[in-house]
DNA sequence: CCCCGATTTAACAACTTGGTTAAACTATTT
DNA sequence: AAATAGTTTAACCAAGTTGTTAAATCGGGG
C-alpha cells in the first residue's frame, strides 16, 4: 500500500480513506481494467465493414493494437483468470446488464451471419471466437518464452507483432472461408 | 513455507534444510515444471505420422490433453511468463543444451518440410507454431472468462475441450493447406 | 471569519512472512 | 557401540504487511 501510494503520489492514509481495504482497491482497479478491456472489442471501425473478411481483419488489428498499447490491463485480466478469477463473474455479468450487448457477442453474431451468407464454413462460433482471441492475446501472455524460442529479439518485437496480425488473418480466414467457392455451399 | 511444509507433510525446517531459501525452492519447482512441460511436446505418437495433417492432429490432441491433465504445471509456466519470466531464460537454454533438439524445434521443422513437399502453404513457421500453441493453451489460461462468456458450464468442460481439439485441427489445417490442390503449387 | 471536508503526518498495533537456531530424537552405517 | 546424517520440535527474530488512530494542516464556500 505504501508503494502504491508513493507511485500514485498520494498519501497512504488516503488510500484507506477512499478504498477501505487493499482488496477493495484491487477490485476497483480490476473493474476498471475489465471495462477498458471489454471496450476494446467494440470500436467504430468494426461497425462499417462490408464483409466478414474485412471485419475479421479490423478486429485482429484493433485487438493486437490494444494489447500492445495496454499490456498492463491485459496482464491484470489474464492474471485474474489464472487465479481462478472469483471477481470475473461479477464484473462480466455487470457489463452484460449495462451494455445492451456484451462486445464479444457482437463479433459472435457476425460469425453466425457470415455462416448464413456462406462466406465462411459452418463452424462453432464460440470455438472460433476463442481461437481468434487466443491467437491475438497469447503472444503477450507468453512473450518471454516467445522471444527466447522464436526468432524475434526484443528490438524487433513490434515488427513481429505487425507480421503476426497478417499471419493471424491469413491463417484464420483461410481456415474459415469456404474452399474455392465464394457463394453458399449446396444446401 | 509453513503451508507448503504442511501440504508436503514434512517439517518447515526441512524445507530450509534442502532448499536454502524460498526462491531456491521456487526455482527448483519451476525447473521441474519446465522439463515436464517441454517433454509434453515430444511424445512417441508424433514420430510416426505419415502426413503433416496427421502430425498436426496428434500434436493438438497430445498438447490439449497435457494441459488438461497438468493444469498446475501449465499455470505455473504461464504465470512466470506474465511476471516477465527472469527464470525462463536459464531453464530454456539449459534444455536446449541438454536435449539435442528442443522439442518445439521438431515441430517447426515439420512445418518447414510440409511447406517444401507442398502439403501446406508457405507460412512463417514461427508464427504458425505460436498460433497452434496459443489455440491449445489459451482455453486453460482464460478458463473462467471462457466459461462465463461462452456456453460451457463447468460440467461439460471436458466435452468442450474434446470439441476444441477438433475445431483447432479443422480451422488450422484448412488455414494452412493448399486450397483445393494436394500437389505443390506452380513454382 | 469560521466551518468543514479533504489531506497530510506520524506513530502505532496486530499480524504474517521468511529465516535461524539449538536441542533432542531416529535410523542407518561402520 | 559409536558416529553420522536425517528429522523433528519449538522457540525465536527481524522485517514487512495491512490497517488504525489522532492530531495538525490546508482550502474554499456560506
Amino acid at each position: 500500500m505504501q508503494q502504491i501510494a508513493d507511485a500514485a503520489d498520494i498519501n497512504k492514509s488516503m488510500l484507506h480513506y477512499y478504498f477501505r481495504s487493499k482488496s477493495d482497491l484491487y477490485e476497483a482497479v480490476f473493474g476498471h481494467a475489465v471495462e477498458r478491456f471489454m471496450a476494446s472489442f467494440d470500436h467504430d471501425a468494426l461497425r462499417d465493414a462490408d464483409s466478414f473478411a474485412e471485419l475479421l481483419r479490423r478486429f485482429i488489428d484493433g485487438y493486437v493494437a490494444f494489447c500492445q498499447a495496454h499490456t498492463d490491463i491485459m496482464q491484470l485480466i489474464v492474471s485474474e483468470n489464472l487465479r481462478g478469477g472469483p471477481l470475473l463473474g461479477e464484473h462480466l455479468q455487470r457489463l452484460e446488464k449495462t451494455g445492451e450487448k456484451a462486445p464479444p457477442h457482437i463479433f459472435r453474431s457476425a460469425i453466425e451471419s457470415a455462416i448464413e451468407t456462406g462466406e465462411i464454413r459452418p463452424v462453432d462460433p464460440d470455438q472460433t471466437l476463442l481461437t481468434i482471441i487466443a491467437t491475438c492475446i497469447f503472444p503477450f501472455v507468453a512473450r518471454p518464452t516467445a522471444q527466447i524460442m522464436l526468432s524475434p529479439t526484443a528490438s524487433d518485437w513490434d515488427a513481429f507483432l505487425q507480421a503476426r496480425k497478417e499471419h493471424i488473418f491469413d491463417v484464420v480466414y483461410h481456415g474459415l472461408k469456404h474452399p474455392a467457392v465464394s457463394s453458399p455451399p449446396p444446401a
